[in-house]
DNA sequence: GCGCAAATGTTATGTTATATCATGGAGGAC
DNA sequence: GTCCTCCATGATATAACATAACATTTGCGC
């Protein structure tokens, strides 16, 4: 497990405590293969690896460990691939967006606060009271942009 | 029909005489159906109303209507619902961002571009070169946070 | 008419996600 | 400590979304 697995996983488990959530041993499972992937998974890819570790592998395993995880702020759902990511800024409150490269298939989060834009702005124009917003980039990263 | 269906209508099949694409009935049938209902649809239920209108009812008759539509740019999918909404500004190099209304299910199609924002910008401090971005918001409307 | 390419017809199946009810286990009230 | 409640998990079934694969038809250039 490299070291930044483990202290995401820890500072999880922290923030868990201090605010009365229960990082169960799946849960704190899907959380680190995530983590450990490092790139967008699929519910049935994760159900598998936790068959593999040794966890039930029903499909509602996967899917309420997940939503727990979202719904905290420990992952996110892309949802362009109908699959997951384990947060990079877990805690913070924060505006992702993400950049999935269509060629290797890595997923990165960037920050979408930006002073001069925000979906907001656009919503406001149109009398719109934004709760959530989506916003996912489809094409080449840097790496795979390079060799082409 | 809404008058400004039947406009729509016109420029998708002026544009399709424009471009050598074929916009037959079954893609017509579905365009009009995205713009009557002006909402969000999940292929099934276009499927159903296809089928009331004397078509074909398998799921590949949806989806491929759906892909001619959504490649051409006469509709779009909206991911976060698994469905799809009639381009409101079709024919015109667009980049859409979609205001969704979690109480009446209403999506509204805004413009995202913007010289100063862009997920662009975003994306080239990652070095990451978009193709493709996909921005929804989920929230409120501007009829339904009135009556909250 | 013939041949090609694209669209449609048809069957089957793959993939993603949730509903529902039963069971278990930790922690508080008493 | 025991009972009770709440939430998590176990387990089964099915719903909802999407595509693969191959046959058939249609429109069009030659």
């Amino acid at each position: 497990m490299g070291i930044a697995v483990g202290k995401s996983i820890k500072e999880a488990e922290k923030f868990c405590k201090e605010n009365d959530l229960k990082f169960t041993p799946v849960r704190r499972k899907v959380l680190e293969i995530l983590l450990q992937k490092n790139k967008a998974l699929g519910a049935y890819e994760i159900l598998d690896l936790l068959r593999e570790a040794g966890f039930k592998n029903q499909p509602p395993v996967a899917y309420r460990a997940l939503d727990f995880l979202v719904k905290n702020g420990f992952a996110h759902k892309i949802e362009q691939l109908n699959s997951f990511v384990g947060c990079m800024h877990p805690g913070k409150d924060h505006s992702p967006a993400f950049m999935i490269c269509r060629n290797c298939d890595f997923v990165s989060e960037e920050e979408a606060i930006n002073p001069n834009f925000s979906v907001s702005k656009i919503a406001s124009k149109a009398g719109f009271k934004v709760e959530k917003a989506v916003i996912e980039a489809r094409g080449l990263c840097h790496s795979c942009a390079s060799m082409a």
